[in-house]
DNA sequence: GTAAAGTAATTAACACGTTAACTATCGTCA
DNA sequence: TGACGATAGTTAACGTGTTAATTACTTTAC
């Protein structure tokens, strides 16, 4: 029975890859409108909730590596969305925080990425949702 | 209450990169130890399994972008676990093949992989697993 | 039968993913 | 206090993700 599946309709990392990708999909004219890769979305909107926050944190929050995010931080200041300090009482540290242009460009997203979240929980229907983000912590958590 | 849980645990692109990166985690010793990357386990796994293809449906089987997979390709042929050909009608057309080097190695892996596999199955629970990957079937064909 | 539209694959350019090595700073404990 | 190990972040090297442009070939329509 399972047989009659693909390898990638059994495969629960490749079933995640393209459940992902299905969701993603709307997200990424939005985004590509206003300049911004996925990733930097995440981080614009983690330090926009959370506040001033440690590269360390922030790569934790976001599920990205910290070589990455060396990366993408250096473009985020670059383009004056990001700002970084040094941590008062531990140099090895320092602390990423959000510009108002950060806050303005990324108030001026969540209208239409609040619609497209709502769109999808309609379409896959709101208890089911819930239930799937139940699935996928207790799966991340293992 | 959705207001207690951090944007991650909100967020459904977010919580599938998430629950992906705790399956991936258990998979990656094994992959490195055969000096594999994840995509190419990937394709030489849906060759081995559907036989001969052309790369526009492994892109898809394999949810990798074509240019993407135009290197990875390359890289698998020149490691001689794949063999490529033209296909013998359409001159745009090829036909990527895995070698029987390309089998043994996945002859080698399967069985480690397999076991990651019921280990995780075993733990997240074999009727929850099923039903995360219905809903993710069902997500992904939105 | 040829020009135009379409399709399969590649190339290019830049951003991110991944691992390892490295730098700078901090904490500890003898 | 000063060598040692741990920690935060960066850099390096290479592979992949993503979009756009390009090449080679086929099909369609006139």
């Amino acid at each position: 029975m399972s047989d009659r599946l693909t390898l990638a309709d059994r495969s629960l990392p490749i079933m995640l890859l393209r459940a992902r990708e299905a969701v993603m999909k709307r997200f990424r004219p939005m985004l590509k409108a206003h300049g911004l890769s996925e990733q930097q979305w995440r981080v614009l909107r983690v330090l926009n909730e959370t506040g001033p926050s440690e590269p360390t944190h922030l790569a934790e929050a976001c599920v990205i590596l910290l070589p990455s995010l060396t990366r993408i931080l250096a473009h985020l200041e670059a383009a004056s969305l990001v700002r970084r300090q040094k941590h008062a009482h531990d140099g090895r540290r320092q602390i990423a925080e959000i510009t108002d242009k950060g806050r303005a460009l990324i108030a001026g997203i969540a209208p239409k990425s609040l619609s497209i979240y709502a769109e999808i929980e309609d379409e896959f229907g709101a208890a089911d949702t819930k239930a799937l983000m139940t699935a996928l912590r207790k799966l991340a958590e293992m």
